[in-house]
DNA sequence: CAAATTATGGCAAACGATAGCCATGTGATG
DNA sequence: CATCACATGGCTATCGTTTGCCATAATTTG
């Protein structure tokens, strides 16, 4: 079947000439209201409406020097860990009347700086998460672009990050009321900053009550991992396993139930994001929350603010975290 | 602590002024490598190197008319169904050297609508996944705009189209196999288009199979719905029930369990989509899969191809759906 | 060797919208 | 009634790039 091609979109002057006024007057109608007059403005927005005009943003950001378009790139976005980051910027975009451009860099830093180096003079700014670049490419990207970091810091970048500090010790504390008196972390890829926080505030916290943690792998944050991960639980004779993240945690689960070991009554399972997935596996997961829609949006109205500011003050946001207990965490089984 | 905002982005100015050219033979230097001398063309691209020069992509869209970007509307980001999608889609734009924007549109027609009318004039086209626009408003955005359906067909639209017809005949013979002769469909918002086709296949399977089928609902397509949908099951005194999708099935299937209902044993349940979470929870869901990948990637071009002809033929793609039996079916009981 | 090509690069006009500046008309103020 | 302020709308340069057209030089052709 046939169809015509799009026919071509009004444009200010095809407004202008039809409400019969200068292409200025038009582009004052739409965007400084209270300098026409208000019969002329209904009139122009009238004959706006039935022309289907919309301005076209691309002349818009030629003249202003900047584009109203925000890019978040992410490492993953099947992830379900992403998800909630991704709708949290797309409100928060979206409410600021902006546009998101969503770049997926499949966990590779080449493909973060390409992407960077590519959409950088089509946005007005950049929210990486879990940036997979080193600390001296962000500095790099950081000379030419707006930037936010989700869930990395480093100093002289604007950054949102969950506070680990208080979620591990969370984590500890509720381990340690069930009479858990170490534990193994079950570490992911050594790259990962959040990794890196997540033992150390575990870590922190167990010394502080008088726990102790011991740290193996890496794996893989994913599913497939658990089987490793899982053995090496058994093998640790450990009571409690605190995992890098949920997908791991309910790998890990599954392949203990598979091979006899229960859980939470011989091994309590921990894990952390509080995906999607961990309200629905059995047993369902005690996990660490981190407000990622929250975290989202918070990264963009950071990005948002810092490209409204003349000479730029670089400030950091911690969100709080909260630990979702489920059932996969109980008594120690020593005690 | 302060940092200096980013500088200023080179020019083609800058770069033709710094090697001694003229403006346009920069620009050719970069889009048509043939048409300048060889020695002529490397110097320019030393010095565009140097100054960390990249084409202004709003200026080359305003110029050119079209922007290197596609939009993919859906209707929820969180929903993991979109997952792949977005994935398979953010793939396939990449490849072809382009920019994806991503919009959610809330699950509303109108805030699609909106973002269609906006996004317009700053993207070539769109890829509209699960539309919730009636069918007159998407033929008015297809006048303006470029664009591909996805699970979604009016006549005169492209579109892609998971094989619901295959699929429900595959799930209509997997219960019959197994002594079912009768089922209920829980169906999900009227407005759905995929849903429609799910209940029509299903019922025309069903006849031919000598099977009965019955539609009960509408329910909203969560998790939340599933108490709902569960206890009509329930009632039905159903052997089988097949949801509108995962989210419901998994939904259903805690209520049934919550209720004393043993699933398979008592009552098979069958979900569409195969999200992530059909394959942790518990009993593992039977489910349709669809493509979902794939479908975001030939949509997304699909849409490239269209959008480089110049008389355009509509096409429309069915693309294989394939049962994923798992655990939450089996033999009925009445059998 | 004249004539015709071809290679190469410059000039200037778009593309669509915005914003600074100016011109006109209106009503208020003294 | 003169002066002034303000409201309103038009004119025009501008943003960064592409592209059609022209000029010049180099090369080929007969």
């Amino acid at each position: 079947m046939n169809t015509t091609r799009p026919r071509k979109r009004a444009t200010i002057l095809d407004v202008a000439r039809e409400s019969g006024v200068a292409p200025s007057t038009v582009s004052r109608a739409f965007t400084k209201p209270g300098r026409v007059n208000d019969v002329t403005r209904e009139h122009i927005l009238g004959v706006a409406e039935r022309l289907g005009y919309a301005p076209n943003p691309m002349a818009r950001a030629l003249e202003s020097g900047h584009t109203n378009t925000l890019a978040l790139l992410v490492p993953d976005i099947t992830n379900p860990y992403f998800a909630g980051v991704i709708k949290g910027a797309e409100r928060a975009v979206a409410r600021s009347g902006r546009t998101l451009v969503l770049g997926d860099t499949q966990e590779s830093a080449a493909a973060e700086e390409q992407l960077v180096r590519r959409l950088g003079p089509a946005v007005d700014g950049f929210v990486l998460s879990a940036s997979r670049l080193p600390d001296d490419g962000l500095r790099r990207a950081a000379e030419v672009n707006t930037l936010v970091l989700l869930n990395r810091a480093i100093p002289g970048i604007a950054s949102v990050v969950a506070d680990y500090a208080s979620g591990t010790r969370q984590i500890i504390d509720h381990l340690a009321s069930h009479g858990h008196q170490s534990a193994v972390f079950l570490a992911g890829p050594p790259e990962s900053w959040s990794g890196r926080m997540r033992w150390d505030g575990l870590r922190a916290a167990a010394t502080d009550m008088n726990m102790t943690v011991k740290r193996i792998g890496p794996y893989a944050p994913t599913l497939d991992s658990g089987p490793a991960a899982a053995d090496a639980v058994i093998t640790s004779h450990a009571t409690a396993a605190v995992c890098h993240n949920d997908m791991l945690a309910i790998g890990v689960i599954r392949r203990l139930v598979e091979r006899g070991v229960r859980v939470p009554q011989d091994v309590s399972v921990i894990g952390f994001d509080n995906i999607f997935g961990a309200d629905i596996c059995t047993p369902l997961l005690t996990t660490l929350a981190e407000h990622t829609q929250d975290a989202g949006a918070r990264a963009v109205d950071a990005l948002i603010h810092l490209g409204q500011q003349r000479s730029r003050t670089v400030k950091s946001w911690q969100l709080p975290t909260h630990l979702v207990v489920r059932d996969s965490t109980g008594p120690s089984r020593l005690r």
